[in-house]
DNA sequence: TTATTCACTTAGAAAGCCCCCC
DNA sequence: GGGGGGCTTTCTAAGTGAATAA
């Protein structure tokens, strides 16, 4: 097999590697990393400002104002005793082109540039006035009491549904006349073709020119959201163990015992002590607050164990139910969550994403997230902002209750926020990621990636340039846009003291990266979702250099390693080289490139299975330079070692073969040393062993064929067959005992195919040979797949009209590497030619 | 300049479902 | 035909980055 080589930024191929390294170290899919104490903390703000002081020394002959701030630092040094040092003012060459990557060859799209040159010619007053549209059309508004009941809403859903689309179009065409005024020309050339799309089923938002997004919508119409269902208490015979005695709660302390009981089966979450303190501490709360009768004063006391037998017991309840049963009850469900399914947007039915407001729980914080197992409390009606079109029915709260709040705003595209009580975050509902929303903001980062195609020389040139530059700030910048280009690090923004402690680019510290001379680095540290990055790789001897500067003494464990960095200024910085360009934009095209380059290793005349398996193999490429991880499946184990025993049994089919060759013509043995060679991992005891399996299952196959048999006659009112019958169908068993005996013996294997010949047995083990080497490469790719997630390189980073393009490219159908989902996400890159380029 | 807010994208885990093999 | 494995979908946590407030 011809091993192709990563093109992958610098070294992807050592990434594949380096990932094979640390995988094995991981435990329950989360890396713990070790806590910063409120020390280093303090520490960390001293180093920080000792570092500001050497560097405004280092900068002082460029500027008058950075002269100043020598006069400061010295007067701080003199004030805080600590010593200044110089920059390092010996330069390495730089000018490594291996380490980067081939410089793209491309074709820029015309549509591309025209609309690059459209955005770029949208005043800055159109944007002004847009915004203060907006600011204007916030209000708040009473809401509408005087709805339908619920129950005949339900029934009436889908005769509602259909005529509101009737009713919106309606209330569009007067609409229309109202905003004209407020609408460009442009826009209303837009309106104009929207409305007669309106009457199409299939609305292709891009075939129609598109706004410049600040206005995402004229009219919406939603139901609202919908509310989990309110706890019902457990039955009198369950309940928890307190010292031993089991324990009556008020159901509210009931509803938050039951939370953890739920999960006990749940490890990683259940054993970790910060979440069992978090959830027992909230417990307690909720216990005296209710008044429970026992207030359980340690966690140690707690026995959660009869809850989580009742749950087992009514999930194995729900699995065992009928086909109908659970037929009717998820119709039921569909009953009631129809009318949340859908919305209307400017007149056109869309899916709506998560419409369920989320139900209490225990926050499962990731990593070692200081607020993991606190109690997530029940979202009430009180808490939910709707926003919908202005002339739309308000969806009304339930019964007894109030929206905290009614919106009309046309420039945001959430139907639905509230606040989460454990972190205070914002939760928001939002349209499907099949919408033409969402279709649009995807369709623009695509773009985006691909115009940084046009800039990428030049910023290259420039950054390599400013990575020598004598102001420490335009350096450190310089060597975190060559890490953020070359191994598609996240821009890594500053975060709170109540979160896990995660890093990206921009917050990398003196423990993240290790240095060997002449110029490796080894990135250790924990990413987005306390996922580990580690990567060990050569870097350009200007950028070790560097690194070498950021780390260099007194700054130690615990100081940010870009400390006159952060997110905001690089990607100002980013924004100053191209138009809309951030930090983000880099790890999108780098992706994207990367699958391009990628598929080009596709075979063109294999089959369409060996397509697909290049197709996900460049995949593959895309989700490790992202670094996108999964925890090993329970089971995987078990499939490889499935896959091996198939093989291995090949393999003996393969020496079955030979033999019968030799025994066909023995004389074959010397001109023919192929068909006595050893086979790899094969020896005498396995085939032995192997034999007596074979045998087991053929006895047993017979047996059960007999038995099925009989069971079929006896229904159709037949005599069954005697037992004698068996006996004789087991003779073949003692037939086969026979036939390995002298193979076994004398290697002789006698083929009973009529008319066989040694050209039919050489087909034969050349197709075996072809089985296995699939088999080999399935398993090579299971295993390599383990813990690389796939899909969300696919469903965020990867263009998918590069995988449009391919299947046409290679005749494959698109369904066999995209969803459903996937496939309607990317509607609007359906059509897309075989000759796309990224 | 820094912190906060807001709106959105990106992420892995868990749940759900479907299909293949015994 | 049914049980389980694996693929797909759903859920919600955790990021990014622009706008705004202090």
């Amino acid at each position: 097999m011809k091993d192709k080589k990563l093109e992958l930024g610098v070294s992807g191929e050592k990434m594949v590697e380096n990932r094979e390294k640390y995988v094995g170290n991981k435990e329950n899919g989360i890396y713990v990393s070790t806590m910063r104490t409120k020390e280093k903390q303090e520490e960390k703000k001293v180093g920080k400002r000792m570092k500001r002081i050497v560097e405004s020394e280092e900068e002082s002959s460029s500027s008058e104002k950075t002269k100043k701030s020598l006069k400061k630092s010295k007067k701080m040094n003199k004030k805080e005793n600590i010593k200044t040092i110089e920059c390092d003012s010996e330069y390495f060459n730089t000018g490594n082109e291996n380490l980067y990557r081939e410089k793209p060859t491309f074709t820029l799209d015309q549509n591309m540039i025209n609309n690059y040159e459209k955005n770029k010619s949208m005043t800055k007053e159109m944007v002004n006035s847009i915004r203060e549209k907006k600011s204007k059309k916030i209000l708040k508004s009473k809401q509408s009491n005087n709805l339908k009941n619920e129950t005949s809403e339900n029934i009436e859903i889908k005769k509602e549904i259909d005529e509101k689309s009737i009713k919106t179009e309606k209330k569009l065409k007067k609409k229309h006349k109202s905003q004209e005024k407020e609408l460009n020309s442009e826009e209303l050339k837009n309106e104009e073709s929207l409305r007669s799309k309106e009457e199409e089923e299939d609305y292709k938002w891009w075939e129609q020119q598109q706004g410049d997004g600040t206005i995402k919508w004229k009219t919406l119409e939603h139901n609202g959201v919908l509310f989990p269902p309110p706890y019902e208490p457990l039955p009198s015979y369950v309940k928890m163990k307190y010292k031993g005695e089991p324990i009556s709660l008020p159901p509210e302390a009931e509803e938050v015992a039951g939370f953890f009981g739920a999960i006990l089966s749940s490890e990683q979450y259940v054993k970790n002590p910060t979440f069992q303190k978090n959830f027992f501490h909230d417990f307690q709360e909720t216990c005296k607050k209710t008044n429970a009768p026992v207030i359980p004063e340690k966690f140690e006391y707690c026995d959660f164990t009869p809850m989580f037998e009742y749950f087992e017991k009514k999930k194995e309840e729900k699995k065992n139910k009928s086909k109908e049963e659970k037929k009717k009850i998820k119709e039921e469900k569909d009953a009631l969550e129809e009318k949340y399914k859908y919305c209307f947007l400017d007149g056109r039915k869309e899916k709506v994403g998560n419409f369920r407001i989320e139900p209490p729980g225990l926050f499962r914080g990731r990593g070692d997230h200081p607020k993991t197992g606190k109690l997530k409390t029940r979202v009430v009606p009180e808490q939910v902002i709707i926003n919908i079109g202005k002339d739309s029915v308000i969806p009304s709260p339930p019964p007894g209750h109030n929206w905290k709040e009614v919106r009309h705003d046309n420039t945001v595209t959430w139907l639905a926020t509230w606040n989460e009580n454990v972190n205070n975050n914002v939760k928001y509902v939002f349209l499907s990621a099949g919408s033409s929303l969402k279709g649009q903001s995807d369709l623009k980062k695509y773009e985006k990636a691909r115009e940084l195609k046009l800039y990428i020389d030049n910023i290259r040139k420039q950054y390599r340039k400013e990575l020598e530059d004598k102001l420490m700030e335009v350096r450190q910048r310089a060597t975190a846009m060559y890490l953020i280009d070359l191994f598609a690090l996240r821009a890594g923004n500053e975060k709170g003291e109540d979160e896990a402690d995660t890093v990206g680019c921009c917050s990398l510290r003196y423990e993240h990266i290790s240095l060997s001379p002449p110029n490796t680095v080894v990135f250790d540290f924990l990413g987005k979702d306390s996922i580990r990055y580690y990567n060990e790789v050569q870097v350009d001897p200007q950028v070790f250099k560097n690194l070498k500067i950021f780390k260099r003494s007194p700054k130690t464990e615990g100081d940010m390693l870009f400390d006159r960095l952060n997110t905001s200024k690089l990607n100002n910085h980013l924004t100053s080289l191209m138009p809309g360009l951030s930090a983000k934009v880099f790890r999108t095209h780098n992706a994207s490139y990367t699958m391009s380059e990628q598929l080009k290793n596709t075979p063109k005349d294999a089959s369409i299975s060996d397509k697909v398996l290049a197709y996900n193999r460049a995949n593959r490429m895309v989700a490790i330079l992202c670094n996108h991880q999964r925890t090993i499946s329970k089971t995987h184990s078990a499939q490889m070692e499935r896959i091996e025993d198939k093989i291995l049994a090949l393999k003996y089919q393969k020496i079955r073969l030979r033999k019968a060759i030799l025994t066909l013509d023995p004389k074959l043995e010397k001109s023919r040393p192929d068909l006595s060679e050893a086979v790899s991992d094969i020896d005498e005891d396995w085939i032995k062993e192997h034999q007596k399996v074979l045998i087991e299952k053929e006895y047993d196959k017979i047996k059960r064929k007999f038995q099925k048999d009989n069971e079929k006659l006896i229904s159709q009112n037949e005599t069954p067959m005697p037992e004698s019958r068996l006996e004789k169908f087991l003779e073949k068993i003692n037939e086969m005992k026979e036939e390995f005996k002298i193979e076994n013996e004398k290697g002789r294997v006698e083929s009973k195919t009529r008319g066989i010949t040694i050209e039919k047995l050489d087909l034969q083990i050349k197709k075996i040979n072809e089985r296995i080497h699939q088999m080999k490469a399935l398993m090579i790719d299971k295993d390599q797949n383990k813990t690389t997630a796939l899909g969300t390189s696919k469903i965020n980073y990867i263009d998918p009209r590069l995988t449009y393009a391919w299947c046409a490219k290679y005749g494959v159908n698109i369904e066999r590497v995209f969803t459903k989902t996937l496939r309607e996400k990317f509607a609007w890159a359906a059509s897309t030619t075989a000759d796309w380029e990224f």
